[in-house]
DNA sequence: ACAGGCATGTAAATAGTTACATGATTCG
DNA sequence: CGAATCATGTAACTATTTACATGCCTGT
């Protein structure tokens, strides 16, 4: 059996609190994950079956009143897998930010342009922290204390880079040549 | 004209400072913003023939000794282009990071080996941190600002983040039952 | 002579998103 | 009845990495 795909091991972590559909599965991890980890319908259900034959996953029928289900559940040998991926340490780091992009090559355009590109960069954060703040009630009611912990370091990650746009935008501004009215 | 992607951006505007080859905007890319957005060869030879056909870069050759080598540089058109770009809000906006999603489903592990997570993702940091600051002369003697400016805000969000790791190590070290002697 | 860096490029594989198709069920 | 949501899936596309091929030049 070659590896698993980081995005496996989301979905085998997803099943392995409880048995959950592929429809189910998106709806969590757009909910929690998807900040640092996000997942489609095309990964999502092509994976459940690969998971499946690969013996780590087990489905059964589990429609709601008369509408088809399958919900997925986590086997002895997927759950040995998840945690043999846990004690990995982890590889994928990956960023891809646009705005600092923008950043980076502002000197072409005059100090109250490249303001501007910190001004949307920083409303961005805040909208992001709004709706994670949404989330965190209803994370902190579970007993499993880590998403909460993960969900707080993202409020704060956007915080400290709200903050940091924030500043940048006032330096750019402070150090632009100034019209005089003298 | 299809709209450009940001990798597309990225080269524009290492273009737009000097003319460069694509040799040579690898290995700047590598050495500034690679942590948050990088660039492979299969990308950029392809995207300067591309820009170059659309007119935004010009080629020529620019041989080193009896090396060939074509640096390209980039055209009026292609500065619209670049500045038009810095002036539309930032879209992308992606992370992937293995790591939190390893402390997200921690609860499958003992205390002390989601601990060790942590542990990684900190070391993982740091090493990044000294990474950067050894980038952080070269960027300062340039005149353009704007390159230091990101650097700094990487090395701030490294130096926050692995903060956070050490601070989420402790409190789930110390959340722990912990063994009494009495 | 040979290692390492300069230089250009491509093929194949992998990853991931988007858009679409389909259909059932529930709620107002 | 119609809209929204539940539910599953796939095809096409886009993006990106990896690995390889090629060859020249420079310094030791």
């Amino acid at each position: 059996m070659e590896q698993l795909s980081p995005t496996a091991y989301v979905i085998l972590g997803m099943v392995s609190e409880e048995a959950r559909s592929g429809y189910e599965i998106k709806a969590v991890v757009d909910n929690s994950t998807r900040f640092f980890w996000a997942a489609s319908y095309g990964q999502i259900y092509p994976e459940l079956k690969r998971l499946a034959e690969a013996g780590l996953v087990a489905g059964k029928d589990a429609p709601t009143g008369g509408r088809k289900r399958t919900v997925y559940g986590i086997t002895a040998d997927g759950e040995e897998e998840l945690r043999s991926w846990l004690r990995q340490p982890p590889e994928t780091v990956e960023m891809r930010e646009e705005g600092l992009l923008k950043v980076f090559f502002a000197n072409v355009l005059p100090p109250a342009e490249a303001a501007e590109i910190l001004r949307s960069m920083r409303a961005y954060r805040l909208g992001l922290i709004e709706r994670l703040r949404a989330m965190e009630q209803m994370t902190a009611e579970k007993e499993d204390p880590y998403p909460l912990i993960v969900l707080r370091g993202g409020l704060e990650y956007n915080e400290w880079f709200a903050d940091w746009c924030e500043r940048v935008e006032a330096q750019i501004l402070d150090s632009a040549p100034e019209k005089r009215s003298s």
